[in-house]
DNA sequence: CATGAATGAGACTTCATTCAT
DNA sequence: GATGAATGAAGTCTCATTCAT
């Protein structure tokens, strides 16, 4: 009846993770999701196991794209602070190049299964890790100050994670210079 | 005799917050709340007009607070530095001693009905303007470099409305080592 | 708004007593029950937890009055044959003062969950033990001759368990006329 | 070549048989059907008109088979008892030889469409009429005691059609046997 | 023949909310 | 104040069925 269209799956997951990201896993309906394919709410169901596998696929997807982005950069050899440099500029283009998917990742794990949120939270924490241990190694090595490593990655972490709340592809800065610009001031703070 | 009579508006809004912060608004049912205060489900709306006006009143007297907690400071006679210091440092407090409302704050508005939703941007953006007078003063008189105003108002503000997701009032820090050590690496950054 | 309605859970497992026995589990809509009190679906999840549960709680009441009518017996000092007597009167008495979850308890426990579905089947088998039981001793004793047990304990229980189907409380035999008939027949044959 | 094309109706009839029997009708999806034969939901439709229909072919070929069986005995130049006994074997040859079939054919008529089930029942009753009439032959003649003839047909169909619930036709017994024992049971009474 | 995608109906269930008691 | 019972709307999901490919 319909066009042939390709890819459903991709569709769907590109749908749910836009009405996810703007409203919250809860406040957006399978009927929302189904409705912006033009289908109806059960239709979906030929495409998808559950609501909550949904957000489980693009929660897990976002973090492969993170943990791929960041992984070659690690064992790249350089000095230490240009591997973070790195990791940051890595970190920051995945989440301008998948904003939605990066806010739901940010957002809404809260509202995967007990299971899947344990798991979550686990590969959570290993990202957090490698950061840290990029950071570690500034230190070690002697280029950044002796902070709090934990308290200093959440630092870093945390203003990138707040990016999908303003960015927008068509504004006025690239990826690259919003990476530079943080990079920038954490690095060497705010005073002249 | 005077027991001391707790007001039970209060043990509602404390409840809310708790599981709102928690579960998030819509996981959070009008019963659960009840539940949490060991009455039913119907009883609630004694007390209460709506689960939308718990939000709202949650999430305003949350906005309240931060404007209450910074105002005096603006107006301070002070060098801007300073100023901005102290404006972090209450900022912190607020959301240290509120731990469960500052989470509703900052994740929860998304639910409110639309025309509180846009009554609290309002709210919001003022408050993030505050801040960023803040800064441009501390730019405009040199203890800044010239940085993206914008972009480092919501360096600072991101970092601090993370805090939520890890300060724990039984842990190591102290709110004022948090805001101590946050400054400290937001001005001066992380370079030895 | 309504007459106080006395023993409101008790009217909800007679109307879904009544819908399965007619329909069969699944044929018998939520609605349907619901339907048959004069409340709307949603309305009768305040007096059950789920429809299994429904199902569930038909089914092991009827099992218990199976059980507490036949233990008795099994206890009393009497000739073996006359205590299959009176457990054969006993079980028909249950059926005919219950006929419609006596049906619900032969016909619906497939539906039952898994879980539950062996749990009952564990209880069935116990009581078909108990029969079997009573069953060995006649012959034992003497009175019966030698036949298969497992078989005639069959014969015997299910020629009661098909009673359902065509009793009706106004109908012309009494329940002490039908098992004093279904005594004979089984006990003597049909024989001259 | 040649191979033995087994007709694909059948294999859907025989899986449509086993699911209902295992599950019940409504419990067993078309897709389940489907599944058995290692095709999609749909493509079913190639084979079958409607859900409802395919119930209704088991049933009614069911009952074909059980007239089939029965007919010539009916006429059969016999004396009573002698009808009646081989007419038992007869119907437990059928249960036994198409279990799934049987088993659907008693427990699954309500869920024909109301016009079908009214033909069913009818066809039901002209089947137990049958029987009716050959116990009540061997009343007449002598051979059995003047008992109440609607009951003790019942007691004989109730407990044949109870087979399916423990035959198994790899355990002990034949279905000569099954017909055997439960002749002389009924005929002659547990009693020594 | 078989499939993938869709549909419309309806299933069970939860929820915020109301109100007589 | 609190409760139990009810409601109407909505939510997720399943199902029998259809049809273009």
């Amino acid at each position: 009846m319909a066009v042939p269209k390709i890819d459903r799956k991709d569709q769907v997951l590109r749908a749910a993770e836009r009405l996810f990201s703007q409203r919250g896993f809860h406040a957006a309906s399978v009927r929302d999701i189904a409705h912006a394919l033009q289908i109806k709410g059960g239709s979906l169901y030929a495409h998808i196991e559950s609501k909550d596998d949904l957000l489980w696929e693009i929660v897990s997807v976002a973090a492969d794209r993170f943990f791929a982005a960041i992984s070659p950069i690690v064992k790249a050899d350089l000095v230490p602070v240009e591997r973070l440099k790195r990791a940051i500029l890595a970190h920051v283009g995945v989440i301008t190049g998948n904003l939605e998917a990066a806010a739901v990742y940010s957002n809404e794990w809260r509202n995967l299964s007990d299971r899947r949120r344990t798991q979550f939270a686990a590969r959570r924490d290993e990202y957090e890790g490698i950061f840290r241990g990029l950071l570690g190694d500034c230190i070690r090595e002697g280029t950044f100050a002796a902070v709090d490593e934990k308290f200093a990655t959440l630092l870093i972490l945390s203003s990138m994670n707040w990016i999908y709340q303003w960015y927008r592809a068509d504004g006025p800065m690239t990826p690259e210079e919003i990476a530079r610009k943080l990079t920038e001031m954490i690095f060497n703070g705010l005073r002249r």
